[in-house]
Parts: structure tokens; C-alpha cells; sequence
DNA sequence: CCTGAAATCAATTGAGC
DNA sequence: GCTCAATTGATTTCAGG
């Protein structure tokens, strides 16, 4: 709980565990599903959207479909110094998509996503040869066992 | 390219780079924006889900605002003989989001979140003491400062 | 905060090019 | 594979409890 906290009453509960997992269902199969009228889901969607409850309704697209197989975490130690402008050339790059500030030896990890192996490697050539970027440490993905979008509200 | 890659024409990239952004937009108004009849943004969408490119429509909660704010990626080492069961175990766990077999020195990468640190504590005994993890590493999340979900096509 | 009904707008189907 | 037109169904608004 902290002070941004928002407070969710049952059916907007209800309402935001089905848009999970399909964010195209009709108001009319909602309303008919939560036995309320369309009226309702309207208003209580709506709202949940200005209070940035509901960040946005997005399509779920399957990378490896689309040529997009390759995917690596890269761990980042960098000089304290030039840290925000590492940071800001990683922003920048298209394939990487995540990016966290972390505790503990590293400073950062990514989220890279690319189409080969040879695009990997020059992802990495490119972050460490950055200005600053003492160490990295890549873990090349495997295998996806568990990407859960969603939460249990 | 892998043998399981779609082809994708431009009308299928367009329509497919719109809907990531937002997935209620009305076929009515993507047929516009592309100059393309209803119909035909009706029938292309239809194949992309049954082609499973689009893997499905889910809607974005902001985690943070309804008291679910700490993030950690965790990776554990592992006894090899025991992995399996490791990951089934992890697999069941609510708070785990996110489970990659990766390369290099840690056989897994988990994400976890979870409302407090004291629920992420109980999350790093879970895990640590299962049955042939061997030792965890751990990277609380400080920042978000990127998490880009769509792709340019 | 909810409903019901009206009005507007969108999804879906099918014939035809 | 596309369009047009018709039908069905969904969203949005608003008066009223």
C-alpha cells in the first residue's frame, strides 16, 4: 500500500481480470457476465482509464512468429559518472525493451530482443563499448518457461 | 527467419503496429487510416489470430497503483538432476511472473512481484530453500525506465 | 451508483468484381 | 483479395430512480 494506492471494489476486480486476458470482449458480454447493464461496465471502464488503473489495451504478438527469436538479459556495471548518459543510449536503442535499475554488483539490466545471433553479438559490441560501461554479463534465453501478463486481482 | 515465420505484407505491419498501441481501436477507423474497406481489416485481423501471430488482446494494469510496486529478478543455480522439479515448483508460485532458462552460470531467471519486501523475503526463502537450488542471486528493481512492449515492424 | 431506452457507431456476412 | 451494402450487434449518452 502506498499513497498512489487505488482502491478496486469487486466488480471493477471482476471487470480488469477479464480485460486481462482479453482486452476486445464486448461491454454487452461483460455486462451480461457480471449481471450488470452495459451502462455500468461503461462508466466503470471508463473511469478506471482516467485513473490510470487501465495503463492501455494492447496486442499480444508472438515474436517468434515474426522473425524475432533471439532474446537475452545483459547485466551492466558501469561508472557511476557516466551512468545517466548510458542509460539514455540504451533508451534510445530499438532492441532493447526493458531496461531496470537493480540493486546489488550490477547497475542495470536489460531486455534485449533480435532477429539472429549475429545481432546479438553486436548489441553487445555496441553496450560494451559504450563511454562508462566497465563489465557486462549476458544470459542468452533458452527457453520462455512461465510469462504471466497478468495478475490475480 | 525460422521455419515457423510468417510473412507479413505491409497492410498486415501496419494494421499489426497500430493495434499494439491500442487493441480497442475500431476496424472502422484502422480501415480509414490504411484506406482499406472494413471488411478487409475485418478478414486480415481474423487471420493474424488464427495464424497466431496475434497471440491475443490483454489490457496493461498499472501495478504500482493498485499496491503491487516490488519487483525482483532472482537467478538460481540448481542442482541439474533436480531442475525440473525446481521449475514446476516455480511455475505454481502466484508471485512468480516471468521464468527463462538462460545461459552462462545460473540455470534460471525469475521475476517476481510482490506488494511488500517483506513478501519478497518470504519469496527468497520459497525459493531458496526448494529442494537442489544451490544459490540465488538477487536484483531488486529501483526504476522502470523502459518497458516497451510493442515492436517496430 | 445504477438502469433502460434511444441514438450513434462498429463488426460481420455475403454477393460480386 | 478487395469492396459495397445489408444485418446484426456494440458503444455511448442521458433521463430518472
Amino acid at each position: 500500500m502506498n499513497s498512489s494506492t487505488y482502491y478496486l471494489d469487486d466488480i471493477d476486480k471482476k471487470i480488469l481480470n477479464i480485460l486481462q486476458q482479453d482486452s476486445r470482449i464486448p461491454f454487452s458480454r461483460l455486462a451480461k457476465m457480471l449481471n450488470l447493464s452495459e451502462a455500468t461496465i461503461y462508466v466503470r471502464i471508463k473511469r478506471l482509464k482516467e485513473n490510470g488503473v487501465i495503463k492501455g489495451f494492447y496486442t499480444d504478438i508472438d515474436f517468434d512468429k515474426i522473425g524475432l527469436s533471439v532474446v537475452a538479459f545483459i547485466l551492466i556495471k558501469a561508472d557511476p559518472k557516466k551512468y545517466d548518459n548510458i542509460l539514455k543510449q540504451l533508451v534510445e536503442m530499438k532492441e532493447v525493451y526493458e531496461i531496470y535499475d537493480v540493486t546489488g554488483e550490477y547497475y542495470a539490466m536489460v531486455k534485449v530482443r533480435v532477429p539472429t545471433r549475429e545481432d546479438l553479438a553486436k548489441v553487445l559490441d555496441k553496450i560494451g563499448n559504450m563511454d562508462g560501461v566497465t563489465s557486462t554479463y549476458t544470459m542468452l534465453v533458452l527457453r520462455v518457461i512461465k510469462d504471466k501478463k497478468e495478475i490475480d486481482l
